[in-house]
DNA sequence: ATGATAATGACAATCCTTTGCAAGTGATTT
DNA sequence: AAATCACTTGCAAAGGATTGTCATTATCAT
């Protein structure tokens, strides 16, 4: 149904939800279009976003991704540093891809893999447990960090 | 080296690190193996060592859990749920198990498998990226919770 | 025992995030 | 185009988990 997502197909998105199409959503759309490969969180998209539009407030952010992530345009991820990133979703993945997290200079780079099916499998018969999402994350040092390693 | 994990064996680890042996620190690592197979946060300790010792405070129970986390007693965990969770860490197994949490009660279970290693192999080839650790973790409704999804 | 030193408890401070509220704005109807 | 009304905004204050401060107290090697 959804085929490419650009800056119109999210507003009309927006607009078939009933949310307003105001210039600080559009604004912060805008910026996680300029960065599809990033993992922002919400202070880091506030100050990318202040450059275009000084007036913004931080919660708009926070509320802004908030709507974005609930609607599906946006997912919403915890590495471990205290604070939420989000990432461009790109909806045509079945099951979302792994996360592969540098402790060294703290870049998100992503792997995708299906073997987590046939473990999936595993784990509904063994454990009588309903999977809905898993979430899988690497630790370690990226091929810049990895020297001292 | 270490065979199995008695108050003990624990209490001479402290030592050994140069931690001293306060009553506080006995009480919250009584609690813990009273508590072996729980997932326990910071304010659920405080709220179950209050009951032997209500005198004790919560910094202490963060900074006693710290501790233990520090010499590989504990393990701390972040299961999505805005606070960390510790479970006794056993020390025998070499990767850490896998972990189901159910998204009706909360309640944490565990699961064991081998399968990421081959899956770390591919990893490391692919991306160039040394991997120092991994956190898989799948969320659904166990049996109890399951009817109704 | 005793002293050096680390640990405690109470409370303030911090960090990320959410909320309350008055004022403002987008979209729709006249 | 103006009126309308619910939705949004920005700000400041509130939240919740965690950490820092500091005077007091307790541990442990001597």
């Amino acid at each position: 149904m959804e085929e490419v997502k650009t800056f119109e197909s999210i507003c009309n998105l927006l607009r078939n939800r009933s949310y307003k199409l105001t210039p600080q959503r559009q604004t912060i759309l805008q910026t996680f279009l300029e960065h599809v490969d990033r993992h922002l969180s919400a202070e880091e998209v506030y100050m990318l976003v202040k450059h275009q539009n000084p007036e913004i407030g931080l919660a708009t952010v926070y509320r802004t991704l908030d709507i974005l992530a609930e609607i599906g345009i946006l997912l919403k991820n915890d590495f471990g540093d205290g604070r939420s990133r989000y990432e461009f979703s790109r909806k045509d993945e079945q099951h979302h891809h792994h996360h592969l997290i540098c402790l060294g200079c703290g870049n998100v780079s992503e792997f995708d893999d299906d073997l987590l099916e046939s473990l999936e499998a595993v784990i509904i018969k063994r454990n009588q447990f309903k999977i809905m999402d898993h979430d899988l994350k690497f630790y370690g040092y990226c091929s810049q960090c990895g020297e001292g390693h």
